[in-house]
DNA sequence: AATACTGTACCGGCTGGACGGTTTTTGTGC
DNA sequence: GCACAAAAACCGTCCAGCCGGTACAGTATT
């Protein structure tokens, strides 16, 4: 097949364990959005990576271990998107700001394993400051490195926290046109402020 | 004691079942905050109220009833307080909205229940339309009957719910100063709306 | 007499984690 | 190239604990 071109697995900068370790976490993923997170399991998680429970365990010692993994990549990937977003708006001022507000435009609360991932670290004791620490590296990227004021710049976070979290528990969402005006406005606010 | 004066309690309006309800439900959202949704267990619930295990089972007949009952309890009391600071604006215009953002504003991650509730029912997987359904109340009574637009009745809503988010998870909080600012400065933009 | 409990004993299912064994990959000397 | 050992990756099973819920007989309250 296309993979594994002979004798050495050589060529990927992806090891063995890197891969199903990165299987392990889509699989948990996937599970807390089919499943709900009250059913992830590790033996469903294991199953639907196809990996034995013990090879999960060898992985991830233990559960609090694979959620904590789980959370740091969600934020991760949330983090890469943020500055993509943001380097494309290409604005003097606000960009980053801007790009926190697209972030949510565009995004269903169908699409979301983040909350879901927040929610089980949030209750199974876990480490929120994960969590913490990103939020806050946003909350002083918008304060000091974006060119706004601090009102402007707090408002983007507030309101794009605040669409995330409707449409996280899909807590009677505004409808797309909606949705739409609000940010625009919002937008228009940071850019006058 | 002040209580019970005399042989019939009569006065009160509440029947000893429904005090014991209270004190469960109170029993129930102060374990929640103590030790975290996820050790929210029916023995240590009825503990908590001294009341045995049977005695709950007797009036929440499953978990799920009492988080239920507790989720229910947990918006009427929060419509209660917005309701409250609705008519105490006693604004032609906006009155809702303001006590939308009033809500949020001296009310710190500390003394938040319904957060871990409502992360509690989501988890498992628990009715959240009760939730569902008071939030597009709100929603319904910003957008038709607070005389204001309806961008800005929406960003009163997001606005308070974000910073709602912020607080539960402890997601780097703006400081009081920032806080007040925000709300004063949304507040704002919403009168000349 | 009805309602509101207490207390205990128990069950059954689920799940996290441990563990010993097996396969695959990797490194090394020849 | 090859043998071969060691390490890494992974399998499958077992177990102990916890927790929600049942059952029920008895006691207190109203």
């Amino acid at each position: 097949m296309s993979k594994s071109s002979g004798t050495t697995p050589a060529s990927a900068q992806e090891s063995k364990s890197a891969r199903t370790r990165r299987s392990l976490l889509d699989a948990a993923a996937s599970v807390i959005q089919s499943d709900g997170v009250a059913n992830l399991t590790l033996e469903r998680v294991a199953a639907t990576a196809n990996v034995s429970k013990g090879g999960l365990l060898y992985h991830y010692g233990t559960k609090q271990d694979l959620l904590n993994a789980l959370l740091d990549d969600t934020l991760r990937r949330a983090d890469a998107d943020l500055e993509a977003l943001s380097d494309r708006a290409g604005r003097d001022r606000g960009s980053f700001a801007h790009a926190y507000l697209d972030f949510v435009r565009h995004r269903s609360h169908r699409d979301d394993t983040a909350a879901g991932v927040l929610a089980a670290a949030a209750l199974d004791e876990g480490d929120l400051t994960i969590a913490q620490r990103q939020f806050a590296r946003w909350q002083r990227r918008l304060l000091d490195a974006d060119g706004l004021g601090e009102t402007a710049a707090l408002l983007a976070r507030v309101v794009g926290d605040g669409l995330w979290l409707i449409d996280l528990f899909d807590l009677a969402p505004p409808d797309d046109r909606q949705r739409a005006a609000l940010l625009d406005h919002v937008g228009r606010l940071i850019d006058e402020a």
